[in-house]
DNA sequence: CATGAATGAGTCTTCATTCAT
DNA sequence: AATGAATGAAGACTCATTCAT
């Protein structure tokens, strides 16, 4: 009798693996069907594990969601961080690279984006998004204006408020994404972020 | 039989009557609950009638739903064809218009950006919903596209792309009706679109 | 072709009708299985109607459960109430009829015996148990103690406290159906009766 | 390797400590919860252990809660057999000494109240349960009988029946004990005790 | 046109029990 | 003797849809 190989996936992991593993089949369900298509049972078959596992990871299923949605805020406000933080960095590379994190594959596969609108698009899990990202968007948005403002200050742009940009780039960034999402034949990573470079180039025309 | 008078409400009504009432009843239950929190038996009450009559009247909730998108979809399209067709205006007027169109009152309550935004979420995974939002997006899109073009031959601004500019638009609209979704206080009508002209007016300088 | 006989029974039925079979079987059930052993498929199927059906009559277990005690209070209630209000009965034969009451066949049948216990055992239903009855028994016990109260004045009996006799009253009628229900080829509801009127000559010799 | 010295709890104990501790812990659950609302893994968490360990000491949970019962049983039966093995008590004291027993404090807490009467619920349906009660039960009363016919005979009551006495005390120890649950604020132990007593002494006026 | 009781498939959630370590 | 992750069956509840009246 040979024994069994020890290369089989051993039968228990710890819970941080079980949990990212129901968050990337969550996020992976609900791309495919939608929050309210998605079903526990469902996301436990597409991560390979038994449905009780789910509720033994995650109180319930608007827990596992809610974990869900901060994975990916975390994931993304890590990503535009990185860079701010280098201070070798200019101002202007810096809004260039919050802009291009917001269009990284990892942040932006189709698979993300409609995770990001299912949350959007109910009132109740619209709250769950609020109370996860609201910090994290002002946070951003606040960041994009003082960056601005330097630029402003620096370059002279006696008559553009950096507010009032930065506010069009949050508008930017979410509506290029929505429609990323729904065509994305027509509206592509790489367009994408052209089009928003396009409104630096004009507002800033000396620094992009 | 004398029928009773005091019957307020009539009992029988013409079925695009009742149409009329089931669609502003889904509406408001979306914005309220989302679509998989709207039920059936929701709408009726919300509509005042029975559940029955729902049933008899659509063939079923999808097709509700659906129906419910076509009208926003119909409501928002006819406000923007209005003006469009005017020839006495010029085509700046004719874009402004349609600026103007994205966030009028009408358009853009806080009731119905949830609604819009309900079926975004589900458009990218619902044939159905996909369809309805592309055409009148599409529509849109296109209409932008040929406006910019005229402008930008009569205004002689070589550099400008007529279909980058209606793309970014567009990301502008939707991403602007996002943010006013999500934080009210921030994002108002008013601040939104005074964005999106502040967009056309860096590209077409000598048009706004 | 023969039309459809008239009598069989028909599709729907007036919501009381429903409500009263769903209680019913309600009652066998939890006497069969106690109340966690009690599903509301197993009620429905001994209602002889669907799942559905119960939880479109009440709004959930717990109400159907409270619906059922309520019946139970109600026509234990309603039976000594009946001889009370007769005037031409002395307090005696009052107090001899709250004690009959108590043992009718209506209301102490061993199935009903069985709800009233499932309701004492656990804590939950404890609560519902008192805010249902608690009106109930103080209603009966005090009743009680006045009737006893105008025997002793009448009767003669200076070292009687009418309020202690009360209480043991109620002690009794309790655990004899407890022992009814755990014992029941040991305690009859005659046995049982015939205890409490035991105690009552002891007590009111010259009445009972 | 030096085991870490900290240790506070032993990492291994005696079976029969082991289940006494899952034993009380299950009384103490049982009491906020029922029987029903009682999880092995509250039991465990209760007790301070793990939950393996409950299923390692005790075949099913069936069992732990048999084991329950008849540990609450052989606790109470203990306290009375004590003074009813006393030869120099007189049957009256022995009888008297039972019915202390049933209102003793270790006995007739609140929790373990609680804890009887989530068992007679389930016990007219559940032979396990019904066995352990029935047991305790009948030789308490078969016992009570004895006295009360010993007493007879010594005092000459001719008209009492000893069978009859023996059974209205049983009813009276579980009414009280009910109504004691029920309504704590006007059913005390001394109260319900007295009430016993004072029955006692209307049937053997001689003796109490 | 209109009603609303009735159905039952589908979901989330709980929990006793198992088992590799 | 001890742990706690893993399993899956079972139950409460929801809701689109049907249908007799």
């Amino acid at each position: 009798m040979i024994p069994k190989p020890t290369t089989k996936k051993p039968r228990t992991a710890p819970p941080e693996v079980r949990r990212k593993q129901l968050i990337d089949a969550t996020i992976t369900c609900i791309a495919r069907k939608g929050i309210s298509g998605t079903t526990l049972n469902a996301i436990a078959k597409e991560a390979g594990l038994s449905l009780g596992l789910a509720n033994f990871h995650f109180k319930s299923k608007d827990a596992l969601l809610s974990e869900t949605l901060r994975h990916l805020a975390a994931e993304h406000r890590d990503l535009w961080l990185r860079d701010v933080q280098r201070n070798e960095l200019s101002d202007a590379d810096k809004l260039r690279s919050i802009v291009s994190s917001q269009f990284h594959p990892r942040i932006c596969s189709r698979k993300k984006l409609a995770v990001w609108f299912a949350f959007f698009g109910e009132a109740h899990h619209r709250k769950t998004y609020r109370s996860i990202s609201s910090r994290i968007d002002m946070e951003r948005q606040q960041l994009c204006a003082e960056l601005c403002s330097n630029i402003i200050a620096e370059g002279a742009y006696p008559l553009t408020d950096a507010d009032e940009v930065a506010q069009t780039l949050e508008g930017m960034f979410d509506g290029l994404w929505l429609n990323m999402l729904m065509y994305p034949d027509k509206f592509t990573r790489e367009t994408a972020e052209r089009q928003v470079v396009g409104y630096l180039r004009l507002v800033f025309a000396r620094h992009f």
